[in-house]
DNA sequence: AAAAACTGGTTGCAAATCAAAACTGGTGTA
DNA sequence: TACACCAGTTTTGATTTGCAACCAGTTTTT
């Protein structure tokens, strides 16, 4: 799984295992402890051990040791786990329109108005949403300027 | 692999097996031959098909025989496997980001004007670029209204 | 027309990974 | 002191992955 011109391989070998995505989530809506992912999720502890180890190992959450119950343990999304926001939610929406009954319990929206937030589109570079219908692939080299620089 | 809650698992169970995104990401690319995956991919010929019959299955490719070369086949996207896009480029986006010397050798640009296509962002309903700190999780039941129905 | 080569697979087998259950060792609670 | 709790590890078996070889239709070449 090593270069193929983007960087879809590299988040794959973060995040492409089974399991990785859901723990993801389940840190996203809060969770913190080993035991609360174990029960939440349904995952085998030793797969579950293998998994936080890796997200940690790249990155993606920060594993402290709790001070006041030093038996437990905190995992906790770093800046870059933060950043996979996006692909979660656009990978959510993608399967809550392709599937029938699935109706999300919790639902993210903005603290300013309580209103759900958008759901994930694609936009042009000045803010038109566009879709996969107009875009076409470039070759890094021959892009269009920028005009104006 | 069930209810939990969202669309999430549902997705994971199309795409979350190995090489999927790889081979979705292909396809993106254009490729449609079973060798032309193949090759691109390297991955073993079996596992290759056995993935492609699940993308299949689940409504994310289309395969037809090739009428001019009858040994030929072709694998395309369907509409919910374009779907897919805005979460392929935001995971792609934070493979980006978050490694070292990936520039990617093909870009989507907008075919308009040949301009790159702006990162994946998150929007409150009302178009506002957001973060994960100007969000919180609310339940489904408990929404804010949105006034003026 | 026959031989060779190409395409999209399938089969068999070894290696790696996943998963369930039991166990451990440090810590807090009754 | 006894007991429960948390975060793992170990053990064992099942599943998945991947390589290599094989196969059956189709072109293509000779």
């Amino acid at each position: 799984m090593r270069e193929l011109g983007c960087g879809l391989p590299h988040a794959l070998e973060v995040m492409g295992e089974r399991w990785s995505f859901l723990i993801l989530r389940a840190a996203f809506n809060g969770l913190v402890h080993f035991e609360e992912f174990s029960s939440e999720l349904g995952i085998a502890r030793n797969i579950l051990s293998g998994r936080l180890a890796n997200l940690v190992e790249h990155g993606v959450m920060e594993r402290t040791p709790c001070e006041d119950d030093r038996r437990k343990v905190e995992y906790r999304l770093t800046e870059k786990g933060a950043a996979l926001l996006p692909a979660m939610l656009a990978l959510r929406q993608w399967g809550e329109r392709y599937t029938d009954n699935v109706s999300p319990e919790l639902v993210l929206v903005d603290k300013q108005d309580g209103l759900p937030i958008a759901p994930i589109t694609m936009h042009a570079h000045d803010g038109r949403e566009i879709g996969w219908d107009d875009l076409m692939w470039q070759r890094a080299g021959e892009l269009a300027d920028q005009r104006g620089g």
